[in-house]
DNA sequence: TCATAAACTGAAGATTGCCTGAGAATACGC
DNA sequence: GCGTATTCTCAGGCAATCTTCAGTTTATGA
């Protein structure tokens, strides 16, 4: 996949701390990577042993836990961290058919779970929504709620309005808009599109954004004045006209 | 547990005390984060001994406790615990077999009791209700109705009524339209429903969820407007027609 | 102005997710 | 016990969505 590193987000997360335990080390590079990029104070661990040991001292507001690990399976490492006293919300990272038994019950506490393979976008507005609940975000005065111009996008109901009128966006297309709207002003390429909207292990080539774009457009640029513009040989910008 | 955003209940319960009483770490860890997070104060016990000490200085409003403990049964801690001066509800755990007898002839009070395995939305809902009864809960002036729309569910009597006109719900088509309504407006994916209606032990996959939510809408939304509503790739959603 | 690269868009095929009916298994009331 | 209600599994069918691709349009700079 096409590596971007890029600041991803308008929001400022105030260094909350997240500890992301994976022992795949590209996996593990990738989420932090992304995760210090949108303002997390971040550390890896390979392990559930190192896991216990990090989590003592560096006492993360939230973790981000594969399932299968080496040593000691997710869940048990999780159980062990906050048996210490560390309370933190957990986003557990899964395989597509692990999904069994054990990851059930996950909604309950304010934890939740993802499958591999997942897209960065997702991973962060999940472990955001995660903090929210488990009343870790003391910043965000917004809701669920972005906003843009007259465009409005809602977490919670998956709704998107502009100007109050509803729009019927796919899950793709709803995933690309708030990508679109995080970094709204900014220009962002087809390839960072492409590693935060699409999932990790995406093959296919950057054609599909555009295509997504104009879909996109159909949709909330039938008004005026048109949102998404543009940059030739850069990218998309997500702007109101200029004056 | 499971996925994304759950706020899992719009009624704030504010910091009743209860003390959870189960000698199965893993249910009772279930149990008391799921309390947790709707808002209780809670404290967990492995045993009868511990339940005495902790309850003399917690002094709970209501108790969740496991009939069947390593040293003393659930009904001695109860009677023990009463006998202290503390003047908690009772809500028993029991297995599936056996001591319903006993256990019936115990509820007399204003307590209840739950055969394990449970569903923890039906846990939380009758230990909102022995509050109600045995009158704790100061708050709720709800009695105890919930609406959405013109549809309406009692609690108290299991009834279910769309326009006026009663329903006839199987007990899990209750449960999970109480979750919908708990959850009005918002998208709630399969898997937390699958957490939070289905007993804790249902190693099924996602696809009953489609098969109750079908049964629901050939009851509920024979009527108009549909209120049940699928959002693709996302979830369900109980909502009114925009506008 | 022209040549070229980049971006746009419509169409089509593949894939996925959801709905529903049918039937087996189980629980429950009489 | 027997019959009915309920729970649960499963598979076929349908429609939304994803993805690819090719023909067309647009921007740019030589």
């Amino acid at each position: 996949m096409t590596t971007t590193l890029d600041r991803v987000n308008s929001k400022t997360t105030n260094g909350q701390r997240i500890l992301v335990v994976d022992d795949e080390a590209s996996i593990s590079e990738l989420i932090s990577t992304s995760l210090r990029f949108v303002g997390f104070d971040v550390r890896t661990a390979a392990n559930g042993a190192e896991a216990l040991l990090i989590a003592e001292e560096f006492k993360p507001h939230a973790m981000v836990l594969d399932v299968m690990l080496p040593d000691l399976d997710g869940f048990e490492v999780c159980k062990k961290i906050r048996n210490e006293g560390v309370d933190t919300g957990v986003l557990f990272l899964t395989a597509k058919d692990g999904m069994d038994d054990k990851v059930k019950g996950l909604t309950l506490g304010g934890d939740d779970y993802m499958t591999k393979p997942f897209s960065l976008e997702e991973l962060v507005a999940r472990l955001r929504a995660l903090l929210r609940r488990t009343g870790v975000d003391v910043i965000e005065v917004d809701d669920e709620k972005m906003r843009f111009a007259d465009l409005e996008l809602d977490e919670a109901t998956h709704e998107v309005r502009r100007a109050g009128q509803l729009l019927d966006l796919s899950p793709t297309e709803f995933a690309l808009l708030r990508y679109l709207i995080i970094n709204a002003d900014r220009v962002v390429s087809k390839a960072q599109i492409l590693d935060h909207v699409w999932q990790y292990d995406f093959r296919g080539d950057m054609g599909i954004v555009e295509t997504y774009i104009s879909y996109l457009r159909k949709k909330i640029d039938s008004f005026d004045p048109p949102l998404i513009h543009t940059v030739r040989g850069v990218g998309y910008r997500l702007r109101l006209p200029p004056q």
